[in-house]
DNA sequence: TTAATATTTAGACAACTATCTAAACATCTA
DNA sequence: TAGATGTTTAGATAGTTGTCTAAATATTAA
């Protein structure tokens, strides 16, 4: 879970996510929001994979990134317990 | 509030916070906690507070920390929306 | 098969972070 | 006031992170 905490704690992962909970897309379109390489974009999307925060799949020549939401609940559980008594 | 999940991203930080969600504690009483000095510990505390995730108070010789609740929901909201539509 | 497009991987580097030791500051007690 | 206890600050260092360029891999189209 510690992944999960480190992959949020980066402002243009956690824009990617809001990028992605509108629709699934390709590198390509999320790299249209942001000033960096390609080779960071993978390296930011590579950090949320690991964290199981997104999804990916190959269609053809484009590989379509989408958000996770089965994961939803257990992040929002573990900010909880930080919190509540 | 990219300070709050800079702040959420260290499992030291976030042990803290368990820690002072039970009951107030002073800076020796959390340091029985961890194997680190009392200078890190100021340290995580230090970025804690700037991220307003905790309040300290003075009682004479001692410093008393307790978590901030009404950041609560700030936290809760962010990380909901990165996730819900 | 060759060229073009889409994406990742490898290696390097500057900036940031967690930690340490040593010193300073703050308060209490004798 | 002097010494003891509690906490923070300053400065140093090793490890991590975000970014880059260049090269590699995968797929499509000509």
């Amino acid at each position: 879970m510690n992944q999960v905490f480190k992959a949020l704690s980066d402002p243009s992962r956690r824009k990617i996510l809001e990028l992605l909970k509108a629709e699934s897309l390709t590198v390509t379109d999320i790299l249209k929001h942001f000033s960096f390489t390609n080779a960071s974009l993978s390296h930011h999307l590579d950090i949320l994979k690991r964290a199981d925060l997104i999804c990916r799949e190959r269609k053809g020549q484009f590989i379509h990134y989408s958000i996770n939401t089965t994961v939803f609940e257990d992040v929002m559980g573990k900010v909880l317990n930080i919190f509540k008594k």
